[in-house]
DNA sequence: TCTATGACTCCGG
DNA sequence: CCCGGAGCCATAG
C-alpha cells in the first residue's frame, strides 16, 4: 500500500469524523473536499476499509440522495439504518427522510479547503 | 496488460 | 425523486 494511498483514506477518515452527531453527508462531498470530485468511488473504496478503523462513523456517509447504499457492508443487516436512527436521523427503505436538512457539506462547513 | 467490478455521480426523460 | 445510460478511476483477478 503506497503511502499517498494512506494519506488518502486518512484524510478520508478525517472529514468522516468532522461530520457532526446526527448530521450525513456523501461520498462526492467528500471527495469534492479532497480535490477528487471525480473520484466519488474512491472514497467508498476508503470507506470500505474503515471497518479497520474505530473512529469512523461510517454511517453517516451516504450518497447523493441520501440513501444507504453500504448498508450491506455492514455486519448486521440494518445496523447503518440503527445507527442513523439512534442519532434521531429517520430512514426508510435504506433511504433518509429530509436528507437535504441532515446533510452535512464539508466544503460549505469546514474552513480550510 | 486487459477486463470486470463497484459503499458514485451526472445527464436526459 | 425514479429510471436508464454513460463517465469515472483505483483494485482485484
Amino acid at each position: 500500500m503506497a503511502a499517498d494511498t494512506q494519506n488518502f483514506f486518512e484524510k478520508v477518515y478525517e472529514v468522516v469524523k468532522q461530520v457532526p452527531y446526527g448530521r450525513v453527508t456523501s461520498y462526492g462531498a467528500i471527495a469534492k473536499y479532497l480535490g477528487a470530485a471525480r473520484s466519488a468511488r474512491m472514497v467508498g473504496w476508503a470507506m470500505n476499509a474503515s471497518h479497520t478503523m474505530e473512529d469512523v462513523p461510517a454511517h453517516r456517509v451516504v450518497n447523493k440522495v441520501g440513501l444507504l447504499t453500504g448498508k450491506f457492508h455492514f455486519d448486521g443487516s440494518n445496523l447503518m439504518q440503527q445507527l442513523l436512527e439512534n442519532e434521531g436521523i429517520s430512514v426508510v427503505d435504506h433511504k433518509i427522510v429530509d436528507f437535504d436538512k441532515h446533510f452535512w457539506d464539508p466544503w460549505k462547513e469546514m474552513p480550510n479547503h
